[in-house]
DNA sequence: CCGTATTTGTCCGTATGTATG
DNA sequence: ACATACATACGGACAAATACG
């Protein structure tokens, strides 16, 4: 055994998780911040010994993210981070706004008042970044404001649907808009008319506007993709 | 190497597919076919030894099918079936009315007439298969029939996502309603309904006679579940 | 509470298939 | 086309944790 220790900081994760769930986690993280691009090939004995594990807990970290939709297996050939096409990427953005659109509407129906605070503290964050023009900071903000609304929704399955089509968009977006500007879209306005909505009680209004955020979104990445 | 010869059946899929993936499409038809129930806890060495294999491509088929819900992990203690609660019940088929009327609208705007045919033949057939209280003819083809409308939208995350939450309802169904009497609903009128609002061209009428149907599956459950 | 048996977690060796010169 | 190098697929052995008597 010439495994070197290990830091302080993964004993305890060393000891509660198995070591298949701390390599799985620790790719998923390259994935979406982008050390691992869509297409690079993945090795095992080479992802191994970067996290001093063998390679059993690394194929099967390999199975289950490539279960989770964020990487694809060529058998005898290798494994590599799944690259979204643009249709496939439209696909999301259609569901995604006829889910987003259920959210407004469950919202304006059913959220407390601690969870509107909640929401316009996030808006208000957001209109800081934007007018920082803090990309990096307005981009984290606001995957957390549509993710807070989806969870104060109360429905766990749609929770874990949402994040799972919203981890292969990240993908697509670090795949094709890798060498885009960053110009960063400023929904300052929308996110604040939607929390009014919700606020106001109007549950088609905010399913409408929610559904009108993600479309726009997705026309978007039609423009960036297509030189139009 | 004491391993008998395998079938000639088995030849085939051994060359083409990894055993990972044999084992894992073994394990889900056993659960869903209800041979294995919910809770079940599954030995690795006994599986590996019903299904000839070593216990390495088992446990890669164990982590594959966590992450596709149908397993549950405990560590150092072992899998087991996973046992769904009324309330996820409930929660997808919350999530599955909103895409249903999606799918019920998606397919009045863009049907074809072919797909409209394949639509009628279903809905006849399951007409014949409740007229001969057929009870598991007219379940396989009830699933055929919402299957096959979601895959005409022409949205594969869509079919996606939908089949990831049926098949989590039928591990509940199982669960449920293994005691229960097989009276089989007959919504043979409804989904007569449903595909003439598609074949009228009606998006409104669909998306709501889509979303009824399946929250009326969610009462019927509901009703199941408690005695009322 | 301790020791034993069983099961899971991890690691590594070997065979097979793929890519490359 | 052949041989070599290399990566993956699979199997089996050891270590660690849990269950049970």
């Amino acid at each position: 055994m010439s495994r070197p220790a290990p830091l302080a900081s993964e004993i305890s994760i060393l000891q509660s998780q198995s070591l298949t769930t701390v390599v799985q986690r620790e790719l998923e993280m390259r994935i979406m911040s982008g050390g691992l691009a869509p297409g690079a090939k993945l090795n095992e004995i080479e992802v191994a010994g970067q996290l001093n594990v063998s390679r059993g807990p690394v194929r099967e970290a390999f199975r289950a993210l490539e279960q989770a939709g964020l990487l694809r297996t060529e058998k005898n050939r290798g494994v590599f981070v799944r690259a979204i096409s643009v249709q496939e990427a439209d696909e999301i953005y259609e569901l995604r706004a006829v889910l987003d659109e259920f959210v407004g509407r469950t919202l304006a129906a059913r959220i407390t008042s601690e969870g509107l605070r909640e929401l316009r503290a996030l808006v208000e964050a957001l209109g800081a970044a934007s007018a920082a023009r803090d990309l990096d900071e307005y981009t984290r903000l606001n995957l957390a404001f549509h993710d807070r609304m989806v969870e104060l929704t109360g429905n766990g399955k749609l929770v874990e649907t949402y994040r799972r089509l919203v981890k292969e968009l990240t993908l697509f977006r670090r795949e094709a808009l890798s060498g885009s500007t960053g110009a960063l879209p400023d929904s300052t306005r929308e996110h604040r008319e939607i929390v009014s909505a919700i606020a106001a009680r109007d549950a088609e209004l905010a399913g409408r506007l929610m559904r009108e955020h993600v479309e726009r979104g997705r026309a978007r990445m039609h423009a960036a993709v297509d030189p139009a």
